[in-house]
RNA sequence: GGGCGUAUAGCUCAGUUGGCUAGAGCGCAGCUCUGAUAAAGCUGAGGUCCGUGGUUCGAAUCCACGUACGCCCA
């Protein structure tokens, strides 16, 4: 017997179904089901555990669980590893602040270990968190016991022997240090979630480091990199990307006094100008760059006949002036309060006195010249060979580099220096500056290094040694002291994009650094691979976009002076650092560690521990020790693809999983980012193994989507509040709803997905009591949706109501499911019309999922939905009331439909909204089977069935061609009755259908009956014509008629309307007429003339795709009677509702009026009225309740009230 | 500055290989239907399809230029 149904309660219901899957172990039977099947690869890209989830991780995750359980549902075998992404300066970052932390000595002082821990804790933390928040969503994946990942966390950096129970081995414990098992978490003997963390993942990417090192990409580079002084480490360029911003800076104008004897001490009065945005590089200034091309102008002062240097175009150039206006290219970057608008240089010299312009000469002109440098006088200035110092520079120095050079080219052709911004000669600061770094290398002259790790400058800066680079008061010093030296000739506040720490908001410096590199020259080979993936949406490109990012980028900066991350498997020869070697391997490093190994075993291989470990050169035999960096986190998530996948350890199980079908991640910034990584590693790793890019790429499809908004489309922010946290969502707007939200969302375009109220704080029911915080102790608040209220609204809400109707009425008539079929080819039309349309929809959701196109799937599940509620229900409802009677077929057929077509669409809907579905399927399926003492047969949860699968003995395309046309018909009879301002109630004696398409015609006479019922007409004629009440109008139809008469077309469009319509009328019945129109002869075949209805005479009319309707409105007193006998039947059910009385109550209906037509209506139609209302008695009262209003029953007034029996 | 993309109703978005009178949902107004519904249905108002040229019998659609916005890269 089916349960009753009452309201939904969809949060609660979400509850009750985790509880059932969680006691009845449905996963785990699910894997057991699948497993030993052909394989469907997904790979999870790892999730930074820092922090907990918010409703953007639930929109991927959303994607990720459909699909797997529909590949599931496919009879295919999963994975399901979810990924944590564990390394990296993220962690550190929080932990720091957790810590009290706040530079790199601190953290030293604290211990590099306990550091290390404490960032292993916090990953296992919100591991943790989002573990249950990601089971809540109803992401089916092969967790971890959150308990046992937090009792873990606690024993990390003790040396208690803990016990864990991995998930595939439910029966067994594992036993050891917290930190041996957490090394371990996620391999494929033990199942779970995998942690980038791993010894297997972090000696993976040693594999493919020493690949790259084997190949010789593996280099040691001086760069100028951004660098956080307070982080002490280098940014890459993936990383600087997030970071940039809208800052002022003070810029100064500075003169370079030109010497033209040789003579450095004479006095002279022709000055270089240059510009900077960082006045502290001046300090570290070598040479000064002039583009050959380009003019510039030899300006004297009338002040004090000064003569400067600088570009042409600048003089009156209106610096940032589109900026000022405009903003800087993004809404937020609007031009800073308080910045006035620049000055252009003519101005700065009109102002102190005036000029003249005594000549121009090129750029070439000026190479060679020499200067007298702004800090001429600090000792890092006369290093021999730079600071640092390089021995192949010999004796040069800063001083004697002073000179104009070639600012040269960049990579694409484009001139380094130009005119516009700044003055046209470029600042040259080898040591402070990248495309500087790159001139200065190539024109072969000194770099000047002036700041340490700590972002300060060191020693051989005079009065600047120890103060930080990004310090205003350095700035101050340097325009005092250029001041003094009558060099600084304006200084301003300069508006610009810069780079700051993309996590702790300091600004970057420049800084040359000592970093490792891969050498990406081989781009080409992943660019191959690049191609043989296919990228959805479409829309977006991705292939083009991952395309540009490998074409532009740089060598890949794989090093970084921090604590927490991979250790780079780089060891060397601290007296020569050409002599290193890299290991592929643990087992590598241990076979040739000469010393440390002992103290290293029984760690993981991170720091302090893997440092103790030295190897001997095989070149020189020298000792060599680890570099004491750490990896750049991209390489921790794109080697998945082959560390979670067992390629070193488990090769079979590698080649079953490899590549992954479907990758599925927020794009934005991901191109440089993780898809890089995982094409760049899946390219390399495969590089000796075949050289064909299908065989090497890491994934076959690549789903991006976009961002989450809120519900204005902009972005959300922790900092404010508006950021949704993921329970919040969950247990005010539901799951499935936001489940649907998302899967029904265009992946190209960004979700506006809801309000968070950060004034309005909410309590939270969940099944473990009411809360007021999340799991991270942050406090809930109001969470408002419109496009989820819509969604249930539209969708949810029509599919639970359809099945409360069938259940309930399922129970009162004790239909029983297991009762012989009526045959389908026996059941009514629309019996056979729903049938047909569920296994149209059952082809059309499994081509839409198999293409990832879950918009698709959504649209057509929510078209079927409304169908079969406001169609399919709505019309057959008088079926399922009638009462019992053994051999009511016709009854049979109705639930038996009904019931097919809700089981069904359990399960088609099952990967999309995985409650819902499972609640339903209980109640239909599960239940049915258990109170009826029968052998359950059917697996016990909807997720355990198979994908439906169409039958096309059933699927009948010209039936659901036939009912579309009844509904279009029934859609403008409805128009007409409005038109003519008659209820639906009134009965209205015929209705008129013409059409010129056999095949409508067809579908009009076959499906009259419908139409009559629902247009509440008493007869329907099919008429060859509507001549006597209608007026035809013919019109040329351009699509076909267009390539037949090409220019004539415009005539015929003119002039078809104004023949004579007899000629036309033979076009009505599907034959082709001939008309002659300006000396013309033209054919005319029924598809060419669309074939329109113009005027009503007595009738009202209308007309739409090919069918025309003329509906006749004249009444006669029985037709009104009729029609206030379904009044009144109407206002009966609505007290009764209002009484909220259950469908079988019945009642007595009494009422009273003073309108003689009642009674004879009533006189006429009491046997309906009381069949319909369940009424025993219908009684005539002179006079009603005081608390009774009256009711119109056509024309009349009524009051009418009921009491039940 | 360079590259890519977008521009359609008050809002959010569809709009196929070019086809007459450009659609949907939300919102608004009116009406209808209701023994499942927290409903739903119908009708209506609301459009310079960003602008200007061009190709074509015909352009929201294709091309060029311009404008605005978004993303990526410098």
């Amino acid at each position: 017997m089916f349960q009753k149904v009452g309201d939904a309660e969809f949060v609660r219901g979400e509850h009750q179904v985790l509880k059932l899957w969680t006691e009845h172990s449905i996963f785990a039977k699910l894997r057991q089901k699948m497993a030993g099947k052909p394989p469907w690869s997904f790979l999870d890209g790892p999730i930074t555990a820092n922090n907990p989830m918010g409703v953007h991780h639930a929109w991927g995750r959303t994607y990720k669980d459909t699909f797997q359980r529909y590949w599931a549902m496919n009879g295919r075998e999963l994975r399901y590893q979810n990924g944590f992404d564990c390394q990296g300066l993220w962690v550190e970052v929080e932990v720091e602040k957790q810590l009290g932390l706040g530079a790199k000595s601190q953290i030293e002082a604290y211990g590099i270990d306990k550091f290390v821990h404490a960032c292993k804790q916090r990953v296992l933390k919100y591991a943790a968190i989002q573990t249950e928040q990601s089971i809540r969503l109803g992401y089916w994946m092969e967790w971890d016991d959150p308990a046992q990942l937090r009792k873990l966390a606690s024993a990390i950096g003790t040396d208690q022997i803990v016990t864990f129970t991995p998930p595939k081995l439910p029966e067994q414990l594992v036993e050891g240090p917290a930190e041996a098992i957490v090394a371990k978490l996620g391999n494929p003997d033990w199942g779970g979630s995998y942690f980038t963390f791993s010894t297997e993942n972090n000696e993976t990417i040693w594999t493919f480091l020493k690949k790259c090192f084997e190949r010789g990409k593996v280099y040691r580079g001086h760069d100028v990199m951004p660098w956080s002084g307070r982080g002490g480490s280098a940014y890459s360029q993936m990383e600087v990307a997030d970071g940039r911003r809208l800052t002022v800076h003070r810029s100064c104008f500075v003169r370079f006094p030109i010497v033209r004897s040789g003579d450095v001490a004479a006095k002279s009065n022709e000055f270089l100008l240059i510009w900077t945005t960082t006045p502290w590089t001046l300090t570290s200034n070598v040479a000064a760059a002039v583009n050959p091309d380009l003019d510039y102008v030899k300006l004297k002062t009338k002040r004090d006949g000064s003569i400067y240097y600088f570009a042409k175009d600048n003089l009156e150039f209106q610096r940032l002036a589109k900026e000022f206006k405009e903003g800087f290219g993004r809404p937020e970057w609007t031009w800073p309060a308080g910045v006035p608008k620049l000055k252009t240089i003519g101005q700065f010299f009109k102002e102190t006195g005036g000029f003249e312009i005594e000549g121009t000469i090129k750029g070439a002109e000026m190479i060679g010249w020499q200067y007298t440098g702004p800090f001429d006088e600090l000792p890092a200035q006369s290093a021999a060979g730079g600071v640092p110092n390089v021995p192949e520079l010999g004796n040069k120095t800063g001083i004697t580099c002073h000179h104009v050079i070639d600012g040269g080219r960049d990579f694409k052709g484009n001139p380094n220096v130009v005119a516009g911004e700044g003055t046209g000669i470029v600042h040259i600061a080898p040591g402070c500056g990248d495309v500087d770094h790159q001139l200065g290398a190539a024109a072969g002259i000194v770099g000047i290094a002036p700041l340490g790790e700590d972002g300060r400058f060191i020693e051989g800066f005079g009065d600047f040694t120890g103060r930080e680079a990004t310090d205003p008061s350095t700035v101050d010093l340097v325009f005092t002291k250029l001041k003094e030296k009558h060099l600084l000739v304006a200084d301003e506040k300069y508006p610009h994009i810069y780079p700051f720490c993309w996590r702790t908001g300091d600004e970057l410096v420049f800084r040359l650094v000592d970093e490792w590199f891969i050498n990406m020259d081989w781009r080409d080979e992943i660019m191959q691979v690049t191609d043989r993936i296919r990228w959805l949406p479409e829309s977006i490109q991705g292939g083009e976009r991952e395309r540009e990012w490998l074409t532009n980028m740089r060598d890949w900066m794989i090093s970084k002076k921090r604590f927490w991350g991979l250790a780079l498997p780089i060891w060397i020869n601290p007296a020569d650092p050409t002599d290193f070697d890299v290991m592929g391997s643990l087992a590598e490093l241990k076979e040739r560690a000469v010393e440390g190994w002992g103290d290293f075993e029984g760690h993981t291989p991170h720091k302090p521990w893997i440092d103790q470990v030295k190897i001997k050169s095989e070149k020189t035999g020298a000792v060599l020790t680890r570099i004491p960096d750490v990896g750049n986190p991209w390489l921790d998530a794109g080697i998945v693809s082959f560390s979670t996948l067992g390629f070193n350890t488990h090769p079979d199980y590698w080649r079953k999983w490899y590549p992954a079908d479907l990758v599925t991640e927020c794009f934005p910034g991901q191109f440089r980012n993780w898809f890089y990584s995982l094409l760049s590693m899946g390219t390399m790793m495969n590089w000796d193994r075949t050289d064909d890019p299908e065989e090497k790429k890491p994934f076959k499809t690549l789903l991006g989507h976009r961002l989450v908004m809120n519900e204005a489309g902009k972005p959300m922010h922790k900092s404010d509040g508006t950021a949704i946290w993921f329970e919040e969502a969950a247990e005010q707007l539901g799951v499935d709803t936001m489940r649907w939200m998302y899967l029904a969302q265009n992946p190209a375009t960004d979700l506006r997905f809801g309000t968070r109220h950060p004034e309005q704080p909410v309590t939270l029911e969940t099944p473990t009591g009411p809360t007021d915080h999340t799991m991270d102790g942050v406090k809930t608040h109001l969470v408002t949706s419109v496009p989820a209220d819509e969604t249930r609204r539209m969708v949810l809400i029509p599919l639970w109501n359809s099945y409360a109707f069938f259940v309930n009425y399922a129970r009162l008539d004790e239909f029983d499911p297991t009762t012989a079929a009526v045959p389908v080819a026996e059941r009514p039309e629309i019996d056979r019309w729903l049938l047909s349309n569920l296994q149209a929809l059952t082809t059309g959701m499994r081509n839409a999922l198999e293409d990832y196109s879950s918009p698709e799937a959504a649209r057509l599940a929510s078209a079927f939905i409304n169908d079969l509620s406001s169609w399919y229900i709505r019309r057959n409802r008088r079926r399922f009331w009638r009462s019992k009677d053994a051999g009511d077929a016709d009854k049979l057929a109705a639930y038996q439909t009904l019931y097919e077509v809700l089981v069904t669409l359990t399960k088609l809907l099952a990967p999309m909204i995985p409650f819902l579905s499972e609640r339903m399927y209980q109640n239909l399926v599960v239940n049915w089977g258990s109170h009826d003492g029968k052998p359950a047969t059917a697996p016990e949860s909807v997720h355990l069935c198979d994908y439906p699968t169409a039958d096309f003995t059933i699927l009948d395309l010209d039936l659901n061609e036939s009912m579309a046309t009844a509904q279009t018909v029934v859609a403008l009879g409805h128009k007409l009755r409005d038109e003519a301002d008659q209820r639906v109630r009134q009965p209205l004696p015929e209705l008129r259908v013409s059409t010129s398409s056999p095949a409508q015609r067809q579908a009009i006479e076959r499906l009259s009956d419908v139409i009559r019922e629902e247009l509440n007409v008493k007869q329907i004629t099919v008429c060859d014509s509507l001549a006597d009440i209608v007026k035809y109008v013919y019109k040329a139809n351009l699509k076909t008629l267009g390539p037949k008469y090409g220019k004539l077309l415009n005539l015929l469009r003119e002039k078809l309307p104004q023949v004579d319509a007899n000629l036309l009328a033979p076009i009505r019945t599907g034959t082709s007429v001939t008309i002659t129109l300006d000396g013309h002869q033209l054919v005319l075949a029924p598809e060419d003339v669309q074939v329109g209805t113009e005027q009503a005479t007595g009738w009202v009319c209308a007309d739409d795709r090919g069918v025309q309707l003329a509906l006749s409105t004249e009444l006669s007193p029985e037709l009104l009677r009729e029609g206030m006998a379904r009044d009144f039947i109407r206002q009966v059910q609505q007290l009764r509702k209002d009484a909220n009385l259950e469908i079988e109550n019945r009642i007595e209906v009494f009422y009273s009026t003073g309108e003689s037509q009642i009674g004879v209506m009533i006189g006429e139609w009491s046997e309906l009225i009381r069949g319909e209302t369940l009424a025993d008695s219908l009684t005539p009262l002179p006079d009603a309740p005081a608390d009774s209003s009256p009711v119109n029953v056509g024309d009349a007034k009524v009051f009418v009230w009921i009491e039940k029996v």
